[in-house]
Formats: C-alpha cells, sequence, structure tokens
DNA sequence: TAGGAACCTGACATTGACGTCAGAGGTAGC
DNA sequence: GCTACCTCTGACGTCAATGTCAGGTTCCTA
C-alpha cells in the first residue's frame, strides 16, 4: 500500500510515517519512481511505535527494541532496558492512578456543592 | 520559605516554579526586597500541579480546575472539562496497561530465546 | 563588612514529534 | 491526455515546559 493508505488505516499522520522513517523505525520498500510502499505488516509495525510513544519511550530507545520485538532475541544491556521501561511504565500507571483519585475528589466536590449549595473544600 | 526550599521540597527546579507563578498556576507573597515567599500550602499545590502535569493535562486547563480543587465548586463548563479529562486519564491507563502487556511479551519472549537459545519470534 | 550563596528579571536555547509550505514529479480514472 | 489527487524532498515553524546565561541585587555567616 501507499503512504497514504498506511496513514489512514492506523490514524498516524503522513508526516509522522515519513518521521518513523527517518528515525529508522519503520523500513519501506520505494517504486520506480521512489514512492514508499508498504506491507500489511507495517500496520502493526506503526501501531506498536505508536504504544511505545505513548508510554513516553524515545524514539531511540524504540529503535534500540524494535529488533528485539521482531526476533524476539535481546542483548542482555537491551533486556536491561526493557525492563527498565517496565518500571517505568508500571510507575507511570500508578501515578495516573494516583491522579485519578485526585480528581475524582474534586468532581465529587463539586457534585456535592452543586447538590447542596455550599461549597466544599477539600480536607 | 524561599523558592530555593519549595524547589528542593518539591523535587521541582527552581525554574519550574517562576514558570508556575508566570502561568499563575502558584502564587507567591514578595519580601521587600522582592523575593519569592512561599507557605506550607504550596508545597501540596506544587505536587497537585506536577501530577496533573503528569497526566498530560495542559497548565491553561490546571489554571482553569485548581480554584475549583480549592473551593469545591465548578461552573458546569468547568466539571464537564473535569470530566473530560477523567475519561482521558482512564484512557491513558488501559492503553498503558495494553503497552505493559506487549512489553511483557517481550521480555518473555527475550528470556525464553535466552534459555533455549532460540529465538522465538511473537505470535 | 566581606564574600559566597541564593535570588531577581529578561531573554534566548532546547527537545521531540510532528505541522506546514514550496516546488516538482507520479498516478489513476475518464 | 486532462484533471484531480497523491507523493516526493527539504526546510523552516510550532508548542510547552524547562534549561541556561547575563548582569545585577539580597541574604546570611563568619
Amino acid at each position: 500500500m501507499r503512504i497514504g493508505e498506511l496513514a489512514e488505516r492506523t490514524g498516524v499522520s503522513v508526516r509522522a510515517l515519513r518521521y518513523y522513517e527517518e528515525q529508522k523505525l519503520l523500513a519501506s520498500e520505494r517504486s520506480g519512481s521512489g514512492q514508499r510502499r508498504y506491507d500489511e505488516k507495517a500496520v502493526t509495525r506503526v501501531k506498536l511505535i505508536q504504544q511505545l510513544y505513548g508510554a513516553g519511550i524515545s524514539s531511540a530507545s524504540i529503535l534500540e527494541m524494535l529488533p528485539c520485538v521482531v526476533t524476539g532475541v535481546a542483548a542482555p544491556e537491551v533486556m536491561a532496558k526493557l525492563i527498565g521501561h517496565r518500571s517505568s511504565v508500571v510507575r507511570q500507571i500508578e501515578e495516573l492512578q494516583e491522579t485519578l483519585l485526585q480528581l475524582d475528589r474534586v468532581i465529587a466536590g463539586a457534585t456535592e456543592a452543586y447538590a447542596t449549595g455550599k461549597p466544599c473544600p477539600p480536607q
């Protein structure tokens, strides 16, 4: 498929796809005239990249771990980084859950204030 | 306390604290010579700001919701945004949990590859 | 009262993942 | 072969939260 279709199917902009290639995260075949051509696997690859970006992992780190994702083999130092990223994701989840509690407290307070007509400052 | 102490106690840089003030997220008293003075409440305020930033909420949105956090009262449109942010945080958590599963698959595959000496590409 | 640490304002620099534009060439349906 | 749309490279722009630097003032301790 061409880049426009890949963009549409992944929900990622054309510009972003070219950026991924620039960062060596995504390869493409080229047609005779130089246009990029992608196979089906590119779709899952792009979604994976987006997911890792979403976890705050930099393109350099993604680049390190991608071959490992494909082959299943990780050098020890890559393995260590993978585990480090795992911890970081766990921490992010915990922090977001704490934030969720905070937001819920605020929302609950405001709801009660609306119902009773009296402000109820936290704590 | 002065800005340096607040920075140390919150783990946030002095520059960031001044930025928060610039964005009206954090107020300070000023000494006769113009130096910022903070009370104890500033510590929790800064931590709250950091938490909201961590959830990907912009300073403009934080600014909107802060009075509500303090007073417990939210105008309807602020309330709507609060609920919107809540949903966004929930979604982020779900996505990170999915990412965690992916990472675990990769780590498990690499661990097995290490144990058996054979690469085990996913799926 | 000396001197170093901490503080001030103002301004420009940085970072990463793109957006956007220009100018040129490719592709597909009619 | 016309037309509308897609794609190419290259380069500069953006955005938000900070870093960093300069040049000057204030604070604290000896």
